[in-house]
DNA sequence: CTACAAAAATGAAGGTATTCAACCTTTTTC
DNA sequence: GAAAAAGGTTGAATACCTTCATTTTTGTAG
């Protein structure tokens, strides 16, 4: 149990947070303004500077509870995965997507692709590159398990393919935020039918 | 000849775009402000505006302005190819790198790049997307090409494989554009690299 | 309990993209 | 060639992110 200014802090900052992915969701990532969070988050406008340095900033935390979510949830999927490598892929690739959506929206989406291009340098940009790192590792820890088990040529590079997998799940995912007609349905359709073909490329690809 | 009217008009956004380039160039995109090219454009800051829309549209002006020039000088080689499929995609792909930082730089790009992917729906970033499909377009032009003279199985589909080679070619650019330490020839030398099993494995791909 | 120090919150001020109502300039009409 | 219409220009006003000097709250020492 921490002192009192501790608790407030820590309360602060998720009155904050969820005062964002409120705001964010309703109204959209651009129309809502930091006055409009303070006040809901019931501090001032520079409290919310105090804990987030910029819009950015806030909206980049909202990426990282969202993908350590979604890491948690592959996890599990890697843990204990399907009999079959490419079933066990599709699977994988079909949870990061049923769970994209939970805090942000597509358009929130968008804004966090567009920073990670726009800052590469910064520390945002940075944290975002580390979150995609994380889930081709998963990709990469997933076809791993498949060689220790014998079902996958054991000298092919894990990590690169994992990476290259990765690539072809966040691009489908790109054209699906940046397709306001698309529904998470249409993605499942894309990404089953475009799983199929490398899955039958898997078992025969050797280095 | 048009009227002075005309002639003023075309002159005025000749004005804005050039001073664009100048003032992004040297100051960078973030920092330039649109006073600063009202300013060297001899024109009002409204002005700025009754030629375009946005800051982004400026920007995206300029992107069409370099495509254009690349897809020119593309179009050269797709009509005069080296003898070799894999040397001619190499040489189209080099090609695209050594003239994409005539007008704009790396933060230029990335900024351009975010645009398109945060406003999928805007004029601007529709603009952008299809100069990427002109682009996919014409490596699918290159690889037509060589099926006419035989040089390649005829039964694949050379718009979707000039789309993965776009993207992977693409894929590289935006690797460069988003880290400030890389040259153009390290970015010649990664592709290069890349190009060499696609090479090999061309001859054999059918669908 | 008081005084002081450290930490944090505050909101007004500053900077820059964008809008718009008023004002010019060019073209057309008669 | 004067008047009206059409087309453009203008910069002051607006909106919103961000900064920072000031004020308030919390922790600590005597």
């Amino acid at each position: 149990m921490g002192t009192l200014r501790e608790r407030k802090k820590a309360d602060r900052e998720k009155r904050i947070l969820s005062a964002a992915v409120h705001k964010f969701r309703a109204n959209g990532y651009k129309a809502a303004r930091i006055e409009d969070l303070a006040e809901a988050a019931e501090v001032s406008v520079g409290t919310v500077y105090n804990y987030y340095g910029t819009k950015g900033d806030i909206l980049i935390a909202i990426v990282t509870m969202e993908v350590e979510e979604v890491l948690a949830e592959g996890q599990a999927l890697v843990d204990n995965p399907p009999k079959d490598p490419g079933e066990a892929l599709l699977a994988l690739t079909l949870c990061y997507y049923d769970h994209s959506l939970n805090y942000l929206t597509k358009e929130m989406w968008r804004r966090a692709m567009a920073l990670s291009i726009e800052a590469p340098d910064t520390p945002n940009g940075q944290r975002y590159a580390a979150l995609d790192a994380k889930l081709a590792q998963q990709v990469a820890d997933l076809l791993r398990r498949f060689q220790a088990q014998g079902q996958l040529a054991s000298d092919l590079d894990a990590t690169a393919l994992g990476r290259v997998l990765f690539n072809n799940l966040n691009q489908s995912f790109i054209a699906f935020v940046t397709d306001d007609s698309m529904t998470l349905h249409d993605l499942r359709t894309v990404m089953t039918a475009l799983t199929k073909p490398i899955a039958q490329l898997l078992p025969k690809l050797t280095s």
